[in-house]
DNA sequence: GCATATAAGTCAATAATACTGCCTTAATTT
DNA sequence: AAATTAAGGCAGTATTATTGACTTATATGC
């Protein structure tokens, strides 16, 4: 504690060979490929009329099918107001399709039409051949570190999230995780 | 061309071990790993009734002691009033210091003031944190990787914005790019 | 069966961040 | 002297988000 001025010595001096430079250079690559990242479905979204609330929706809609507005605001971190919003404007243009769960039929199931689907694989297209352009400029071998490490700056309460997430005909994500 | 119907596919079977499963993964670790990243800096940001935007100018201002308005916009990539609206709020609460560049009289140079200076290391020290730890979880040989990758995502027009700057005393960042 | 809880949706008001277009002033460059 | 650049401002608008309160329908626990 001799130098108490610095939070960001103290910490980068606790681990080994990462100074505040290096790590300051990942704060900025994050800020850059993220924003570039995202930027790539704008331009598609635009024609559309949309934005990337409705991106996300979309999204992860389509990567649960049928899953549940409780638990798709589970995933989004959003308020429910927010989402609404973005739901109701996605459901009135038929991009996606609400159905009545017969198992509780106070929740309401969400799917992509294949006009959502469409719309979907066009901005996942786009988002991912970024993605394989960088793989195969920076290597191969650098995936594996390159997803180990942005796993690990998750919150450990949500990496259950990322891949692929089996089919919940009754159970919603809160009673799976309670039960 | 045999199957046009699904542009992923496509995407996915010209990178041999790519498939979509895996590309949407890292997608989603991009959107989570990004939210909770920043995220961390919500926190603080708060205390001070400060947002995002905030965040942002006052850490490139931090990077880039000196730095002219115009190449400020640059970076952000944002309109000159979206940006002065929190410039004006973070001069006008003495958190940057506005000075005339004497080798050319219209530009304004932006400097952290010292309160700055200890808000950008609070921010940063917390985001750097969160950082350290990914790397001490995942493994410091990942860290390379996670670098390559990020570095390639991003436009290849903006990769020379990550890292040190160097002083700039007399000639903007555009007239550097085209001298 | 009744009380409680949950899922979804809605209303009203507000805030933060961003945009476009247009204009002014001052200073520099051609 | 004219054109350009840097900074800043004004007016208006859009998107995404918030909080808090409330309704309706359905399900669950006792």
């Amino acid at each position: 504690m001799e130098r108490p001025k610095n939070a960001l010595y103290q910490l980068a001096a606790s681990l080994r060979g990462q100074d505040e430079e290096e790590l300051r250079q990942v704060l900025e690559l994050l800020f850059f490929a993220y924003r570039d990242f995202t930027g790539e479905a704008d331009v598609v979204l635009a024609e559309f009329g949309f934005g990337r609330a409705h991106h996300r929706a979309i999204y992860f809609i389509g990567r649960n099918p049928k899953i549940s507005v409780t638990d798709l605001l589970g995933i989004l971190k959003i308020t429910k107001q927010s989402l609404s919003r973005v739901l109701t404007q996605l459901i009135d243009e038929k991009y996606v399709r609400q159905e009545i769960d017969n198992s509780d039929r106070r929740r309401r199931l969400l799917q992509l039409s294949d006009k959502g689907l469409a719309l979907e694989r066009q901005l996942t297209a786009r988002q991912c051949r970024r993605v394989i352009g960088a793989f195969e400029s920076a290597g191969i071998d650098s995936v594996s570190g390159f997803r180990a490490i942005l796993r690990a700056i998750i919150d450990p309460d949500d990496r259950h999230r990322v891949g692929r997430r089996e089919a919940r005909p009754q159970a919603s994500e809160t009673q799976r995780l309670v039960g």
